[in-house]
DNA sequence: CGAATATAATAACAAAAGTTAATCATCGCG
DNA sequence: CGCGATGATTAACTTTTGTTATTATATTCG
């Protein structure tokens, strides 16, 4: 059930087998199926207790009152999200599908017994909501500083290595369930430009991306020509030096 | 010793004395003076404890090869760091000062003492920290969508009103230590396009700013102008309605 | 299957923002 | 007081990105 958490926290530490099958209950206790594109939590809504995401991919979201928006952050199996925000009055953002999304509620019960009894996973979960939070940062020097190309390519990227984390990618290839207009309001470029880019990202022979289906043929040159520098994603425990060519 | 930090979370929930006397106590125990524009932690350096900004203003910050460099945060007096972050390997960014610094240096000991005993006070320590992580959402936001002129008058929005919640303004008036290039590897924006901007907002009538003072001489105005929804920032359990004319 | 709809691809043009370079203002300090 | 340095301002020009519109291609669903 929890098998991409699992597999996620386990590119920080080891976990014991009473470890995962604690995560696993807990995500079995509550689990809800969303339709694609539909909302999950809205902004002004009641903040929800954890959610950790089992299959499908969604996205926390922001919208202007004159219709712009921004996508924030995605959502991929075995993300968990709004650790403690029940804390807050109110959402400040909301969380909509992308795809069709299995989720599991977690109670702050739950949570409580799985950081309590287990310091490993205490500290696993600490480490994934960090890393969420480095992600977001870097998203901010990415639209802040990149260029359209740079932006695109660390955007693919990083997908890429947040799928391969959770055992979701095949060789060089992933899925990318996403529109070229879920993609311009991810790093702020409008739909045409997104088009052009992918375009000479294509040109450049470091990604291929027919439907749903990403390949990034040339990972290395592809990280290099962005500037991509995976360090925030805090996976060197293991997976550092990664090759693309293994499954 | 602890005043902004503590003025910070009674906008969240009222302190007992003890729970005030604590943090003061906190702060106290080991104080460091850093010089303007000097680092307190580089990139790839072991994480830090936690921190916390006494005085002056600091940021986070990350560097690209080349020399571009984007502003991720910034740190104002009564701002935490780095809570928990001792669990990475390294940093995936710079923090680095602005004017100069004098910050408390928190060991993990002191943190558990304080958040075990004052159940208030570590709820309000973990609004302090969920408020960090809307704030690097809501810059995603801005960057992304808004255009220069709204980005700016965001900005100077939020700064101004992060300096209220800590007692830092006079009136409509609050300090500004920014050079106009630090502005702009706030925003993603050249310095040039800053200036050109700053000139736009003085031209609406919107704000006045004069060597490293600021006035916003229609909140109201400009927060319509720039769509500036303070809701993110979570001040609303007192500070909602804010006037501008109070001191 | 095939119409309806959503998504992708291009082109032509407009606007926003970046670059370079020069000048002006301020400030710390010998 | 004036030198040197940093920061602010402005102008002229270039580049990037956005806008609008049209056509092509997929996908969905009756």
């Amino acid at each position: 059930m929890a098998e991409f958490l699992i597999r996620k926290l386990e590119n920080f530490s080891r976990l014991s087998a009473e470890d995962r099958r604690a995560l696993d209950q807990a995500a079995r206790q509550r689990t809800r199926q969303i339709r694609p594109r539909d909302d999950i939590v809205r902004e002004g809504d009641l903040p929800p207790g954890v959610n950790l995401i089992l299959d499908g991919w969604a996205c926390r979201y922001k919208t202007l009152e004159d219709g712009r928006r921004q996508i924030i952050a995605y959502l991929l199996p075995g993300d968990l999200c709004d650790h403690g925000v029940p804390i807050l009055r109110e959402m400040d953002h909301s969380i909509g599908t992308l795809t069709a999304v299995t989720l599991a509620e977690i109670t702050p019960e739950t949570i409580r017994q799985l950081t309590a009894g287990h310091a490993r996973l205490s500290q696993a979960l600490t480490w994934e909501s960090l890393v969420a939070a480095a992600i977001q940062r870097e998203w901010t020097v990415n639209i802040g500083q990149r260029t359209a190309f740079e932006r695109l390519g660390h955007l693919l990227c990083e997908l890429y290595l947040r799928l391969h984390a959770v055992g979701l990618t095949q060789g060089p290839t992933c899925e990318l369930p996403l529109t070229q207009a879920e993609i311009a309001d991810t790093i702020g470029l409008s739909v045409v430009h997104v088009n052009r880019t992918l375009q000479e990202l294509r040109g450049a022979g470091l990604i291929a991306l027919r439907g749903r289906e990403l390949t990034l043929l040339r990972l290395d040159a592809l990280q290099r020509a962005v500037q991509f520098n995976p360090n925030y994603l805090h996976l060197d425990h293991e997976g550092r030096h990664l090759d693309a060519n293994e499954t």
